[in-house]
DNA sequence: AAGCGAACCTGGCTGC
DNA sequence: TGCAGCCAGGTTCGCT
């Protein structure tokens, strides 16, 4: 996407989570993508005029690349109603000859446009933790943020105040690596005059671990979630723990089954026998 | 004030 | 086959 034009843009909804912003399309069309960039779960589009272009997945959103047609007429596409799918809510036309379709059945994504100054200060952004692939993450870090903390462990993790970016396959299967309980209090982490312990150390390698193995594999992909070009990612065959209640703990050695539990509304999945 | 449950919305799967 | 109930990758809001 970086290095192309914007030629038109179509809004087919007035609203994901939130209400598109004012004249939305309009304000797109005829930029030019400067950059891409990402902060936390926050895709970011740098224009040509200053403005960023943020959008957020939420739970169910994808974008997929297809061909726009005739690249010497744009338009074309907009009167082949046969690509548009049901929850298309955002067609990107670009100069290149492509379209970038943002498709999301649940509408927990949304997207909005400001002008890049006003990043660091949108409500959305003011608050967010570290990048957990930084350099910002190690064990100190995370004891200083756990420390006092009588919230699990697994909430912790998910606090994208505290780390920014990590979801809940994610942490569940860091907690399993690092023979972490998801019901462990936070603070355990912090030794009392707020340093690190051994396990704190530990788990900062390992959340960075996971997160590489899982952006080398193309992510996860579950259900019918694919990469832009229809594929799927790989990620999700090398769970150990998510989605896997019932089965044998894979750790070696162990003679745990796989449970599942919820906290905070979300499902945890981890092994009693060899996270503590 | 931290921590938890509910809410937002649609669709897929399971079990009766 | 139909339908009710449960579950889902995220985040914010409001109550205790």
């Amino acid at each position: 996407m970086a290095g192309a034009a914007i030629v038109s843009v179509e809004q087919r909804r007035p609203n994901l989570r939130f209400p598109f912003p004012p004249r939305f399309a309009g304000r797109l069309a005829g930029r030019t993508i400067v950059a891409m960039g990402r902060r936390a779960k926050y895709l970011l589009a740098d224009l040509d005029n200053g403005d960023v272009l943020i959008m957020h997945l939420g739970m169910s959103g994808s974008f997929r690349v297809i061909d726009d047609g005739n690249e010497k007429t744009p338009g074309a596409f907009h009167h082949e109603r046969s690509k548009i799918e049901a929850h298309d809510h955002v067609v990107l036309h670009l100069s290149n000859g492509r379209a970038v379709i943002y498709n999301d059945p649940r509408r927990f994504g949304f997207m909005d446009l400001v002008p890049r100054a006003e990043l660091s200060v949108h409500p959305l952004f003011a608050k967010i933790g570290i990048e957990p692939l930084g350099n910002a993450l190690n064990g100190a870090v995370l004891a200083q943020a756990f420390a006092g903390k009588k919230a699990p462990l697994k909430a912790a993790l998910l606090d994208q105040t505290i780390i920014a970016g990590l979801g809940n396959i994610y942490v569940c299967e860091a907690l399993h690596r690092a023979g972490l309980s998801p019901k462990r209090e936070a603070r355990t982490l912090a030794r009392k005059d707020g340093r690190p312990t051994p396990r704190a150390e530990a788990l900062a390698g390992i959340i960075r671990e996971v997160l590489e193995e899982a952006i080398a594999a193309g992510g996860s992909s579950l259900r019918d979630h694919r990469l832009t070009d229809g594929s799927l990612g790989y990620f999700q065959h090398t769970f150990r723990v998510y989605d896997r209640e019932g089965e044998p703990c894979p750790s070696p050695g162990c003679t745990g089954i796989v449970k599942r539990l919820v906290q905070s509304g979300r499902s945890t999945f981890y092994c009693s026998k060899c996270q503590k």
